[in-house]
DNA sequence: CTTTTATATATTGTATACAAAATACAATAA
DNA sequence: TTATTGTATTTTGTATACAATATATAAAAG
């Protein structure tokens, strides 16, 4: 599994420039097991030992049982009393359930980022979509989807709105892992990048109603493919 | 503090009828903490140490720790680490922001339920909203706010998406949680009721159009009334 | 040969122990 | 007095120990 996505994009917990950045090995245990649950590195079913987890990472058991509470709470990560965790078995109705969520949640990002988004943010983006461009034409598949990931986590940045911030990242995290393990880093059409460009357009207008109705457009065209896929899938 | 709701609403974890339920110390340490941080027995910014709550719930740090976890997770606890757990203060910001964020949820949800909730759940809600209506009579508040938060979370339920599901029983208790905070559960107006019925006829119609409009429509003003009230607070 | 039961092993759930750090407090200096 | 530094105490972060449960293996019965 090489070309997966979302491992590089944790962000750091940068309070202020004079703080020290103090981690426990809690926090430590817990990037680097859900990377790798994300990356597809511990299969979906997998019983997670925590004698073997704790051999892995060298530490002991309570800064690991404290991280499984959090994966569990995340979603990856299943913890049945007596028994121990296992890992997640994500299911396509799961993709469209994540899907029809975050859609209506970077629904309401774009809108909320056009009446709030700094100047700043709103260049930021443009970037991000450039570049998404320049890999368009390289047919640079992995960093196309790296990169299309940070310009829709840039603009629910942008929305300012922390709770909504924080539900995003995990939805998204569960669609990276859910592309992850089907593998499938298609193509993407030029008409999809068209899509992505015209709601780019409206943020940086800050004409909310078309950004908004853009955005759904190409969300719900992106829906759609994931059920068609589905559906050939199981037929 | 005494007509607080939020706390008899958590739910059991019946997986079938013939699995035994199995509740680690965690889990019930858990769902005691969360509902006294609900109800504001814990105020904002306490401290919280773990000796004090080990001899509170009579449990070892272990379970306590992995109970901390989770519930900094959920956003009631900041963990600081060599500091210990505080519980977080919420602002007037939270509540906008997390208003904002059901609007969206909720939006979705009852689309999603026009088309998918079965009729026993739709007459499950009707009936609800029938008890909403006794209570504006009687002006039992407190009833009347539980039973509100029930309908919302049974058209949720109703859209049979999981992961929405999910995000909206955090966020909904984010929600109580200031509404216990600020201590003010003022009366309804007439106005909000009808809104609310007008939502419900459309649900039980499954005119998802209508339905999505009009609870879009009622959970604005109620924003707008939110906004208003901070406003009117802090001039 | 299959199923059941008994026993041993491994693994989890919880409690405790130990070391590092943060806090409280007193003594000292400015 | 106020600020500062050193020390004692508390509290946390992590590791380990113990007990209960679950799993695996083997013996016995059908």
């Amino acid at each position: 599994m090489s070309g997966n996505i979302g491992a590089s994009l944790q962000s750091s917990q940068a309070d202020s420039p004079y703080t020290i950045p103090r981690r426990s090995l809690q926090e430590e245990v817990t990037v680097r097991l859900r990377n790798e649950i994300v990356e597809g590195i511990w299969a979906p079913g997998s019983r997670l030992q925590e004698r073997i987890l704790c051999e892995r990472y060298g530490v002991s058991r309570s800064p690991l049982r404290e991280t499984f509470q959090i994966m569990a709470k995340e979603g990856l990560l299943e913890l049945l009393p007596g028994k121990g965790a296992v890992v997640t078995r994500p299911t396509m109705t799961d993709a469209v359930e994540n899907a029809e969520l975050i859609i209506a949640l970077e629904t309401l990002a774009i809108g909320l980022a056009c009446e709030r988004a700094s100047e700043q943010q709103l260049k930021e983006i443009r970037k991000l979509h450039e570049q998404m461009r320049q890999c368009n034409h390289r047919h640079d598949i992995t960093a196309y989807f790296e990169l299309n990931n940070a310009v829709h986590s840039a603009i629910v940045a942008a929305s300012g709105n922390a709770a909504l911030i924080s539900v995003h990242v995990t939805t998204q995290r569960h669609i990276t892992r859910l592309q992850n393990l089907s593998g499938a880093l298609e193509a993407v059409s030029d008409d999809s990048f068209l899509e992505h460009e015209e709601f780019i357009t409206a943020l940086q207008e800050r004409n909310a109603d078309k950004a908004t109705g853009a955005l759904k457009t190409h969300l719900a065209s992106t829906l759609e493919k994931i059920k068609e896929r589905i559906m050939s899938s199981n037929p």
